[in-house]
DNA sequence: TTGTATGCGTTATCAA
DNA sequence: TTGATAACGCATACAA
């Protein structure tokens, strides 16, 4: 028994295929008991409108496209898989599905844009990062084509402040500041600061959450003297890490799990007191070090992390596309605006790894 | 301007469509002279053929499917990403897309994977595992819908020793029988086995590596005192090291680098003097630990562990799926069947963690 | 070698 | 409210 199609089920219930497509994409215009006919048939039969038929049609595949960049640096790709499995089932539920492409360079991107957009009818693309003068959004917004960024739009801002395109991100400062408050209220004052060198705006953000709540918290005076930047590695966090506790600082903030993994084993290294069993909690003890990323080695590890929200960050994402490519419709569905997502710290206890009692 | 079509660019060109299109999928039927000009032509206006239309009328989407299963563990999750960009950049070069969906199920699987035919006419699909009595490949194979697996067809194999269906996988047990003679060539003859007591076929695997090259190493009378079976976690690693130290092993091979970094720690902990900077190399110093998967945390703390070729394997899919997909055509073309790829130990030394001279 | 006619399954337009 | 007809862009069988 081969597939129904709308014309097969027509002459099978006596209507027209017109009749039958408006049962499923305008309900209102079909009297409610042939609307029942139909859509009980419909079910009977479990016949399911062609993709292909209706994209030729409609010129709208209800398909999403995402470039996937090469594994870096891989600590933190498992963000990366939280996103991409969120966005898939976001946009499954919204009715789209998600198509994955290469590109070896931004320029190849773009070329891949214009492939997939032409060859396979995509309705828009989710980019996972933005740089400072960006080729693909140029290209993507001069040519009409919607789509939505994870990633801040760094120094793309119109003069009112607002950007050109959607955007959802993480406020890595609101992060860093969390984990601070969160060691002050444990009793830490000299608490550090150890970050990436690259002079990235990411880094730097993270980094001024830490500066902001250090003043906020009445210790600006630690401020210079504690923050370090060095390679994003767990070695860079070694050698960072005992910089920072040779200055006398209890208490270490971090851009990235694999410098928070380094500075714990500095501090195991310098301070092993603080990891025998048995010893009283208290400064110093607890939470001393905070990563940020909340990879599944820090979980692993026992390592205090600041945890993203990239599933939400990936609903939202894919709510502000398909409003956007629904034609921005009625203003009481809108949804927000380009969104800055809070992130928040889990506290966890170090694994105990010194010598057993 | 619009997009040219068919259509368009033949009344334009002044030849037929069939003219067109056959100089695109039948070059050979279609003077040299005409051929040049079409495809000069074709070159010029940036005409690319629908997929929608030609889905529609060759039922064929070039799409392939893959589930992304939820992040579970995560420490081994880059390894799936890895294998997701291997397999959509292998899936491009051969002119096929890749369309990611979610289930929370195998049972939901089926049903997407009946959505999937049905409604986008999805061409076959890749599973990224292959359990005892597995209702997605009986149900694929009824519906005579392609697909291949990477991961051994376990317990589904013909009277012949064959399996239903296509498969890659990456043989665990050479894994870990290289990490052994590697052990044993550096000296070491106490080589414990740290694996996993869920009792799953990918433990066994690689616990029976270990155990075949120890025999072969004559080394079978370690086997029974030296292998341990813990939870696949850091802190199973550290106890399980711990035992393993005890009873006097030098080296332990790890089913995980999970296992694989507690079991440094516990080397860490109990022999200390191995990581003393400037000690001279020697049994017991180096790579005295090797994990499974060599995962980017792996690298990071200079842990050795036995890579697998995760790229391969995706290419490997690839291929033999599209050869189904093209019905199986000449035997010259034919890959290789079914296939176990052998994953190779990476050397490293471990981080100088221990305090600075 | 090239051209013509037809159909793939759907939605949009318009008439009934 | 429902039905007939015409596209959407392409490939295939067949005729020229």
């Amino acid at each position: 028994m081969a597939r129904p199609t709308l014309a097969s089920l027509a002459t099978e219930l006596g209507v027209s295929r017109q009749t039958i497509s408006n049962a499923l994409n305008a309900p209102d215009r079909v009297r409610p008991a042939t609307l029942k006919r139909v859509l009980d048939a419909i079910e009977a039969a479990g016949y399911r409108p062609s993709a292909a038929a209706r994209q030729l049609r409609t010129r709208r595949s209800m398909n999403l496209g995402m470039r996937l960049l090469p594994a870096t640096d891989g600590i933190n790709g498992s963000i990366l898989d939280r996103f991409l499995h969120a966005l898939t089932e976001s946009a499954q539920a919204a009715g789209y599905r998600l198509t994955l492409f290469c590109a070896d360079t931004d320029d190849d991107e773009v070329r891949q844009y214009e492939q997939l957009l032409h060859v396979a009818g995509l309705d828009g693309f989710v980019l996972t990062s933005s740089r400072r003068d960006d080729v693909r959004t140029r290209w993507l917004q001069e040519h009409g084509t919607p789509f939505a960024i994870f990633g801040r739009p760094w120094g793309e801002l119109q003069r009112d402040g607002s950007a050109r395109h959607p955007w959802v991100d993480i406020d890595g400062a609101a992060g860093t500041a969390e984990a601070v408050t969160h060691l002050v209220r444990q009793g830490h004052s000299r608490i550090g600061f150890l970050g990436w060198h690259d002079g990235g705006p990411v880094g730097d953000d993270r980094r001024a959450g830490w500066e902001h709540a250090m003043r906020a918290s009445g210790l600006s005076e630690h401020i210079s003297r504690l923050r370090i930047s060095t390679p994003d590695t767990i070695a860079g966090g070694v050698s960072g890490g005992r910089k920072l506790i040779e200055r006398d600082a209890t208490a270490i903030v971090c851009a990235s799990d694999s410098l928070a993994i380094g500075a714990l084993e500095s501090l195991r290294e310098l301070r092993p007191r603080l990891f025998l069993p048995g010893q009283p909690a208290g400064p110093g003890l607890r939470a001393a070090v905070v990563g940020f990323d909340d990879t599944p080695v820090a979980a692993a590890l026992g390592l205090s992390s600041v945890a993203q929200p990239v599933e939400d960050a990936a609903r939202h994402i894919v709510r502000l596309l398909t409003y956007e490519l629904a034609g921005y419709p009625a203003a009481g569905t809108m949804p927000d605006e380009s969104l800055l997502l809070t992130p928040h710290v889990v506290e966890r206890v170090p694994l105990p790894l010194a010598p057993p009692a």
